[in-house]
RNA sequence: GGGAUCUUAGCUCAGCUGGGAGAGCAUCUGCCUUACAAGCAGAGGGUCACAGGUUCGAGCCCUGUAGGUCCCACCA
């Protein structure tokens, strides 16, 4: 590596050579060290499927930021990463390539098929990988993990066979959501609302007369959305208590189009207020009718194919599209006199998470996940503290989902993904859950058995995520090592796909928490606030904006200004923000290191000067406060400090302040001091900034310092009282305020910065002036001073020259050319104004008894001191203005 | 229908357990001051949505109102 720094900050080929390094040294990979204490992240898993977003951006800096910290910290820190094979996308995508080649699944056959997806995962799955990369995540590759690799499917076996013989899996006969264009069953969670514009058809059905015919005058009228449904109708509902149908009560209806009779059953979930009071009951196509159907006995008739046309119980209408099927029975019941009016209607209607299609509910046998028990020690988690989420409010929407839970339907009628380990005996029927394939059934000892075609949720592998990366069901070293992981960092999204399930899991196979705290992070949205999706094209590829900008300011840009949980809006000026901070802190470095050249720096804690002492003290208490921020996942308030004391208190007071004694080789004491300061400062400084913008902190680290290996690997700065300069800080700040005084007054004068001019102080307090001695030299570097006098009294300074009021001093610069009286009579008015309000209110407090009473002591005495530092400052603005008038 | 959350400077957002309103960007003014014009120095700009309440003291706590966003439920 240069010994020198280029002359612009440029991340291109800087980043990649860095992580090659990082790559090189194995700093990301960790092993099991019992004299270390252990730090365990896992890596929400990407999608196969998927290419690197800006919520990914997001989640995997906030797990790099931890993960950096921690290790930097003296822990053994472990993030462990992988990929997810996403069972539903993947086969699609892979379908869909078929599609293109005039192929389907079913001509290739499971096998086959299996194949493709594999080559499909060989070629495509890496891509992720590589991307995460680029953003700089600090992940130990070497144990990087598939969802479907044979490690996970082994403890996927395991703990669906446990869960069997425990009851908890059961399979079922049961009302699902089926997708017909995915053409599996999906679970509950899967499910997403959306409002559609529909209508509400209005309808009737002719009572059964006494010879069980339709009659010609009695009708029963009712309102649908779903008019094809009708062909699935079993019953009419009403209310018991609805005494407008009292007369109906044991009597039937005629089906048209089917043509039959279905009774008229009576069921409080019939809402007497909405529409006519009565429902068609069609228990296998709608979850409610489902439970109706039960609870009176009523046949189930499914009346559609996996596809979502009518199957042969549709008479004529099988074979037509459930859409279709609307249409022509809507006709037909209209040609029939049946149709009584149309309205339109707007509600939502159930569709797929994946692809949108609208999900058909069908009694469909499937297996399930039984929920009721294994939810208990989830809720009980989190209720507890045992897991802490945060943001805390987090909390009621994860109850709002275990208090409402219901069984989770894990099988799918997909081939890519965990086949389920049940195997049915050909001859008899019997079903064996078990690891592998077992030899004969143990029912009637026939040795052909089948295995269930069907695969399992993904979010089933999932679940097992945080110990069967560890190697779970082995006990391994690792598991017993970085069990239970720390950290959880992912998306509010997925709290009821992913985490819920994990925690139950965890509770459940481990008998322990899968992590001690979840981190949520909210929606990366684009500058309109609009979800980034690729159908609105307001996508932004986090990639080109590494290209372009670097991953330092893409990262730095994500963090910034982000508390956990909230969404954020994304847009190119806040970039160009974190790249110019990148910037500064760039050319901060390199100009302390050419500096530095040719001189040997010593520690010079001995020999301090107040400013040193100011700054070093600045950065301990910014230490302790960013490492507070940080234990709490402040991420956002945590750099945040950061940048404003490296931009802010380094870069604008210090190095500015330093300059002088930099050029003066005479004292080379106080130079070699105010060198090792500006180093030691932006040494500790870098290693805060390091788990934010990991690369340009190790190129200036290395840089400055050829004789460290890496910054990542250096220990985290710690708080020391022996850095603490209480004394020093306020003589500083107290410098500072007569600095920005001369400034401020200067430039309301419209002094030219060419125009230097004497300064003088004035104050009858020895400290004061001990301290004003000892800054001397920055009033002609910070403040245009052409000489500084210190002195006691007014004595030999020009009447008209012009003032600044700060506590126990008065500044006085004379200019040789008057400046205008009446405009410096207006500004110490302006002045007089200001701290008559401070004192008003200072005042005011003070005078209250039931303050004195109840503040607390240390509030009241600052109060105190803020008003004789104010009728003080008040009184000086007076005197002087008595002069000029 | 239930719940969460937001409303703070022109824009985007911070503001930790209640104790004198902040940042970035934008705007205006002046500066090529030998690290940085991707910069420096200064300035303007807020009745913290509204109405009550608790408190010595409220952007922060409580109640209500209005508007926005999101999640859950799903009256066919």
């Amino acid at each position: 590596m240069s010994k020198e720094l280029a002359k612009t900050y440029d991340p291109h080929g800087m980043e990649d050579r860095i992580y090659q390094k990082w790559l090189d040294k194995k700093y990301f990979h960790a092993e099991v060290d019992r004299s270390k204490k252990p730090f365990t992240i896992v890596m929400p898993p990407p999608n196969i499927t998927g290419q690197l977003h800006m919520g990914h951006a997001l989640d995997n800096t906030m797990q790099d930021i931890l993960t950096r910290f921690k290790r930097m910290q003296g822990y053994n820190a472990l993030w462990q990463p992988g990929t997810d094979h996403a069972s539903i996308a993947t086969e699609a995508k892979v379908v869909e390539k078929l599609k293109e080649e005039g192929l389907t699944k079913e001509e290739l056959g499971r096998e086959a098929f299996l194949e493709r997806v594999w080559d499909w995962k060989k070629e495509y799955g890496g891509r992720i990988v590589s991307q995460l990369k680029k953003i700089g995540s600090s992940c130990d590759w070497d144990r990087e993990r598939f969802t479907m690799d044979e490690g996970c499917n082994k403890a996927v076996k395991e703990v669906f066979v446990k869960m069997h013989e425990k009851g908890y899996i059961y399979k079922g006969s049961r009302i699902i959501n089926w997708c017909p264009v995915c053409n599996t069953s999906i679970s509950d969670a899967e499910v997403e609302y959306e409002e559609q514009a529909g209508h509400f058809w209005h309808m009737k059905y002719p009572l059964v007369d006494e010879n069980g015919q339709p009659s010609k005058t009695d009708f029963l009228i009712f309102a649908t959305t779903r008019p094809e449904t009708m062909l699935g109708d079993t019953a009419v509902a009403i209310n018991p208590k609805d005494e407008r149908y009292a007369h109906l009560r044991g009597k039937q209806v005629w089906l048209p189009i089917v043509n039959k009779p279905i009774p008229v059953v009576e069921d409080e979930y019939v809402d007497m207020e909405f529409g006519t009071g009565v429902v068609k009951i069609t228990p296998a196509h709608d979850p409610n009718d489902f439970e109706v159907g039960k609870r009176h006995n009523l046949p189930e008739i499914n009346i559609m194919n996996d596809d979502a046309t009518i199957n042969e119980n549709g008479g004529v209408y099988a074979g037509m599209d459930r859409y279709e099927a609307r249409k022509a029975i809507v006709e037909e019941m209209d040609r029939q006199g049946l149709l009584v009016k149309i309205e339109d209607y707007s509600h939502n209607v159930g569709t797929c998470y994946r692809c949108h299609t609208t999900v058909e509910p069908m009694i469909k046998k499937q297996w399930f996940v039984k929920m009721d028990e294994l939810i208990k020690p989830a809720i009980e988690g989190v209720k507890n503290g045992d897991i802490q989420l945060i943001p805390e409010r987090m909390d009621k929407t994860y109850y709002n989902w275990t208090d409402n839970i219901r069984d989770w339907c894990i099988s799918r009628q997909l081939w890519w993904g965990h086949q389920i380990p049940a195997y049915y005996c050909d001859e008899c029927g019997e079903i064996v859950v078990a690891k592998e394939m077992p030899e004969k059934c143990p029912k009637c000892g026939c040795t052909h058995l089948t295995q269930d075609p069907d695969t399992l949720d993904t979010w089933f592998s999932s679940a097992l995520w945080p110990f069967s990366t560890l190697g779970w069901p082995d006990k391994t070293e690792e598991l017993d090592y970085f069990y239970p992981t720390d950290v959880l960092v992912t998306g509010y999204d997925i709290i009821f796909f992913w985490v819920i399930r994990m925690i139950f899991s965890g509770y459940e196979q481990m008998g322990e928490r899968p992590f001690k705290t979840v981190l949520f992070h909210g929606l990366v949205r684009d500058s309109q606030g609009r979800k980034m999706s690729k159908s609105l094209g307001n996508g932004i590829d986090p990639l080109e904006i590494i290209d372009q900008y670097g991953a330092d300011a893409l990262r730095l840009t994500l963090i910034t200004g982000n508390a956990p949980g909230n969404d954020m809006r994304f847009y190119m000026e806040r970039v160009e923000a974190s790249r110019n901070f990148a910037n500064k802190v760039w050319n901060a470095s390199r100009f302390i290191m050419m500096n530095m050249e040719g001189k040997e720096v010593t520690d010079a804690s001995a020999s301090l000067e107040p400013v040193d002492k100011w700054i070093i003290s600045k950065l301990n208490s910014l230490v302790k406060e960013v490492t507070d921020n940080m234990e709490n996942f402040d991420l956002g308030i945590a750099v945040q400090k950061i940048y404003d004391f490296i931009w802010d208190e380094f870069c604008d007071w210090y190095i500015e302040m330093v300059k002088p004694r930099l050029y003066n080789s005479d004292d080379a004491v106080s130079q070699n001091a105010a060198l090792w300061t500006l180093k030691t400062v932006l040494i500790d400084a870098l290693k805060l900034l390091h788990p934010y913008m990991p690369f340009i902190t190790e190129e200036i680290f290395c840089t400055l310092q050829s004789e460290e290996e890496s910054i990542m690997i250096s220990k985290w700065p710690e708080y020391t009282e022996s850095r603490c300069f209480a004394k020093d800080e306020k003589d500083i700040e107290i410098i500072k305020e007569a600095v920005r005084g001369i400034r401020n007054v200067r430039t309301e004068m419209n002094v030219a910065p060419s125009k230097k001019a004497h300064v003088f102080v004035v104050s009858d307090k020895e400290d004061i002036c001990r301290t004003f001695t000892e800054g001397k030299l920055f009033f002609a570097s910070l403040a245009y001073a052409s000489e500084v006098t210190i002195q006691q009294d007014k004595t030999g300074i020009a009447d008209d020259a012009v003032s600044v009021v700060i506590a126990n001093a008065n500044v006085y610069m004379p200019f040789a050319e008057l400046v205008d009286i009446k405009m410096e009579i207006e500004r110490l008015e302006k002045e007089a104004k200001r701290l008559d309000g401070e004192l008003a209110r200072v005042n005011g407090m003070l005078a209250n008894e039931k303050f004195l009473s109840k503040a607390p002591e240390a509030k009241i005495n600052e109060e105190k001191e803020k008003l004789t530092k104010y009728t003080q400052m008040k009184q000086q603005v007076i005197e002087r203005l008595a002069q000029l008038k």
